[in-house]
DNA sequence: GTATGCTTGAAACAAGCGTTTGAGCACAGG
DNA sequence: CCTGTGCTCAAACGCTTGTTTCAAGCATAC
């Protein structure tokens, strides 16, 4: 019983702390939906905090991991050759997508809250969560440099801000926004197709030409 | 002095629902930094979601404003012809971010905090405050129909979702994110000039071909 | 059959929350 | 001088929060 347990208590958190929020979910909201005893978070995760954690690295590292495969792939195909930038964007935005398709619809709410946790909880949680991320982020980092010599650092690093700032809203609002829309269910695999073909566009976008990309001058 | 008093509340609560969120920021903490009485907020504005209202709007509105006018122009600039795509989305794109550096410091939040209003409040309160996004968005969604008689309806939302995502991600966290790099404080107009030109090149991305855009048969 | 170790249960803990109260202040007009 | 109005204050309200406690349950191992 005690994993099952467990396992309730994330499947149940996970969804609450998307649709709500992390701090505006209390325990016992969970554990009242979960069937178990409020002192068993606190037995099985140590603190509400600790299992915010749990929930996240669940989800997390398998996202992580199809990406640095799918990378591999890439990387591997183009040999000495710069790697295709559509492919590397694919690489990025495709598996947590699918994730959220495999998931079925009691995970509807995890990315809603990864796109969240930057507000939600405070700095030291932060940086131990980011830490997650700093090997897919250097590595695609990496790739799309090779894919796009002609922008500099700060170019780059501005670009891919964008890229993840569209997929993070689009998996947090999308669903929701777009079907309220025309077309109710057909979207998830084609809202992915659309994202990387803007973001491809956008990555490739011609560097500021008037203003040289160093611009000291500039105001 | 009352209007002092709800001047200081207005200003402390917004950096302060920026930084921590709504509900993880209490009245006390509030009235504490802004050195008046718990009592105040009830007082002056009713309850602690009034006051995240008159907060919100005290800064939307203008930005709203703002944003129409360009429009206005740009579309009276062009006259018969459709109106310029990269115009537009400045239109867009500009105000939100010039605010932010024309209200100093002090209210660096704010942007963070619209960007999260959709996690933190209930149903019943984004949808008052969507509202007043209601005319700005369907004015700008007719206009960049205009400008890219190519798209679709559904695809022409789904780039604008991409759009909206990569402004507020980058409102939110740029700024942070950006600072820990090389150019400490010279970005504010490039960073804008910089996802003009990304949003540009994305919303005239090429419409996917495989799938032919229209798809009513669709699935 | 008793002991052991893991898991649950109901209840209580102190602390913090948003909100309300009512007394007290300052200053206007009569 | 008195009264009324607008505002601030300390204190208290009832409630919820995350966490802790400790007894009870229940298998498995000796």
């Amino acid at each position: 019983m005690a994993i099952d347990t467990r396992n309730r208590i994330l499947d149940v958190a996970e969804r609450m702390f998307g649709e709500r929020g992390f701090p505006a979910t209390s325990l016992r909201d969970i554990t009242t939906e979960a069937g178990v005893n409020v002192a068993s978070v606190n037995y099985h995760f140590g603190s509400k905090e600790a299992l915010l954690t749990q929930v996240l690295e669940r989800r997390c590292k398998p996202i992580n991991e199809r990406r640095l495969e799918l990378l591999d792939a890439v990387e591997a195909r183009a040999g000495d050759e710069p790697p295709e930038l559509e492919a590397i964007i694919r690489a990025f935005l495709s598996p947590p997508f699918h994730a959220q398709r495999d998931w079925g619809d009691k995970n509807q709410g995890f990315l809603r809250l990864v796109g969240r946790i930057h507000s939600e909880t405070n700095e030291e949680f932060r940086a131990t969560f980011a830490k997650q991320f700093d090997v897919v982020f250097q590595r695609f980092t990496t790739a799309l440099g090779h894919a796009l010599p002609q922008l500099d650092e700060a170019d780059l690093r501005r670009r891919m801000l964008f890229m993840v700032g569209s997929m993070a809203f689009t998996m947090s609002w999308g669903p929701t926004l777009m079907s309220r829309g025309s077309d109710p269910a057909r979207d998830p695999e084609d809202l992915l197709e659309s994202l990387v073909l803007y973001a491809a566009a956008g990555m490739a976008a011609p560097v500021p030409a008037g203003v040289p990309a160093m611009a000291a001058t500039g105001r």
